[in-house]
DNA sequence: ACTGTGTGCGCG
DNA sequence: AAAGCGCGCACACAGT
């Protein structure tokens, strides 16, 4: 049965319906300070929770110490539907515009930084679900899925992702504050106030000044650095890394050391710390379905860009463990068991997928096979990539087909879509009408190169889109099983049993006790197999993790 | 003093 | 336009 949330003039309703979207008795009438223990009594196995938004209903259930099975975030689900091909005859997908199609009304659940503590107005007053009745809208998108079980799996997915994306900012990552303050001090020296140069940076910063024999130089100032290479007579066009490295020159190895502690300083430096890390935990908030392609994205602190080298700082809390668990090549074996290329899939069964690349004799080393199967993904036309792409044609029919198609669908201004049916958004107006402009009386061989150009371009996203997109699908499932088995064996409050601290695309992190670890890492496999069933049914393809038990996330490295 | 854009780099 | 996708963030710099 699903139970509807809504929120009526002081509290909230929830009207229980059947699975089928009909009326299964009456509509309760509820204060908002009862809807934690309510959703504790009425929470079970066979209960879905529809609400508008998991983000605005959830946290105060967590916060309460309580949790739910199963949900329905009809925002998200909105969001995806509105795209759908799937979808595209319904009247959901023609209804005028309303306020669930806006985005997640602003909610910091994080501590508010001071100037966002003037903006509490603007969220205090929110209006309760604006003009959307909850109800009527749940039954709107029942009818647009009627016809695609694929549609219905992928809306279950993401639900099941909000859930998880709540629970992951609710518990935080545990973070050793001090573990990463010493290693500030070690590689910048003494923590200095905002806006002055550590005492290492200013050090490097000299010697950068004096090996271009500028005394002036700002080494923070890529025009000014750029200037400085060009006047000692270095051929750059741009102060980035890759291109710094290919120069024999003596200001080149303190310039990139400069650049990279300038960037551990002002990404994830000492602001950062105040900023993000409260009471031993970093507290990222998810975007579910914040990336066009469906992946997440995460809004504060970077945490999709953890750089490596912080990571020591994540350190689990006395008596317990992280299980590190990444997926192995995913994104090529999604592509082969979405394309049904039995030759790509065996090439990664039960091995490193480019290791079985290489034994399929289409290259000759595993770098080569990386480098192929990425462009292939990408789009490569030119270097190593463009080269190497049509050995894998030769080898991997199937799977080099699936993402040319998508690739020329793109480049025609079509929706591509991923597996279970999410919808590639097509080019603005303004891409067709260049197109059309470019090929009347009007249009001139530069039109027409340009026009071409970004239709490449558009045919690279749509390529990369169903890859990535079914891969973050596979991801969703992988979480969300692995989250139902530990809420059947841990039914208590999140943070009292194992619970998922870190996720970044094809990579997860559980917070367990010590005594649970081990079964922490079983579940994670068994999840990884309940989501290919779940893509792919009986396709034979496999999706190898490499797990790890440890203290230190740093440790885990595959 | 504010706002928008470009640059550069971190992650997958 | 780093060959080749998807992001977020901080800073410099220019425009207002």
């Amino acid at each position: 049965m699903h139970l509807v949330l809504s929120r009526v003039d002081g509290g909230v309703l929830a009207t229980p319906l059947t699975d089928a979207g009909t009326a299964d008795g009456e509509p309760i009438r509820l204060d908002e300070p009862r809807l934690p223990a309510f959703i504790a009594e009425r929470d079970a196995p066979g209960v879905r929770w529809v609400w508008d938004d998991t983000a605005r209903w959830y946290p105060a259930v967590l916060a309460a110490g309580g949790r739910v099975g199963r949900c329905v975030d009809l925002r998200l689900c909105r969001r995806i539907l509105r795209q759908a091909l799937a979808a595209r005859g319904s009247a959901l997908a023609a209804a005028p515009k309303d306020a669930l199609d806006a985005p997640v009304p602003e909610q910091r659940v994080v501590r508010p930084t001071q100037a966002q503590l003037f903006d509490d107005a603007l969220f205090a007053g929110s209006a309760p679900d604006g003009d959307v009745d909850p109800v009527a809208e749940f039954r709107a998108q029942l009818d647009a899925v009627s016809g695609s079980g694929a549609l219905r799996l992928l809306l279950t997915a993401e639900s099941a992702g909000a859930l998880v994306a709540a629970e992951m900012l609710h518990a935080g990552l545990p973070w050793r504050a001090d573990v990463h303050e010493r290693l500030l001090e070690e590689t910048l020296g003494p923590r200095v106030p905002y806006g002055v140069r550590p005492r290492r940076l200013e050090e490097i910063a000299a010697v950068v000044r004096e090996r271009l024999d500028d005394p002036t130089l700002n080494p923070d100032s890529p025009a000014d650095v750029l200037r400085a290479l060009r006047r000692v007579g270095l051929m750059v066009t741009s102060t980035r890394k890759w291109e710094l490295q290919e120069i024999e020159h003596p200001v080149i190895e303190p310039l990139l050391e400069y650049k990279r502690l300038a960037r551990l300083l002002t990404a994830n430096g000492w602001t950062w710390l105040d900023e993000w890390v409260r009471d031993g935990r970093f507290h990222p908030k998810y975007v579910v379905g914040g990336v066009v392609t469906g992946r997440w994205a995460a809004d504060g602190g970077g945490a999709m860009q953890l750089p490596k080298g912080i990571r020591g700082a994540v350190i689990a809390d006395q008596g317990w463990k992280l299980v590190v668990a990444d997926a192995a090549q995913l994104e090529p074996r999604v592509l082969a068991a979405m394309s049904g290329d039995q030759a790509m899939a065996s090439a990664g069964d039960g091995r490193d997928l480019y290791d079985g690349v290489v034994a399929s004799g289409a290259v000759e080393t595993r770098q080569q096979a990386k480098v192929a199967m990425l462009g292939a993904m990408y789009g490569a036309t030119q270097g190593e990539g463009g080269r190497l792409v049509p050995r894998l044609v030769r080898a991997f029919p199937r799977a080099l087909d699936l993402v040319e198609r998508a690739a020329r669908a793109g480049e025609r201004g079509e929706p591509v879509t991923t597996l279970l049916g999410r919808t590639s958004p097509v080019p603005e107006d303004s891409w067709f009408e260049a197109r059309k402009q470019a090929y009347t009386v009007e249009g001139t061989p530069a039109m027409q190169r340009a026009v071409e150009s970004r239709a490449r371009s558009w045919g690279r996203f749509t390529r990369n889109f169903v890859v990535q997109g079914t891969a973050a699908e596979w991801a969703l499932a992988w979480m969300g099983s692995l989250r139902s088995r530990l809420v059947s064996r841990f039914p208590g409050a999140v943070t009292d049993g194992p619970h998922l601290v870190f996720f970044v695309h094809d990579e997860i992190v559980v917070h367990a006790p010590e005594e649970h670890a081990e079964w922490v890492a079983v579940q994670i496999r068994q999840a990884a197999v309940d989501a290919g069933r779940l893509l792919f049914q009986d396709f034979p393809v496999t999706f190898p993790l490499s797990v790890a038990v440890v203290d230190a996330y740093s440790e885990a490295k595959d």
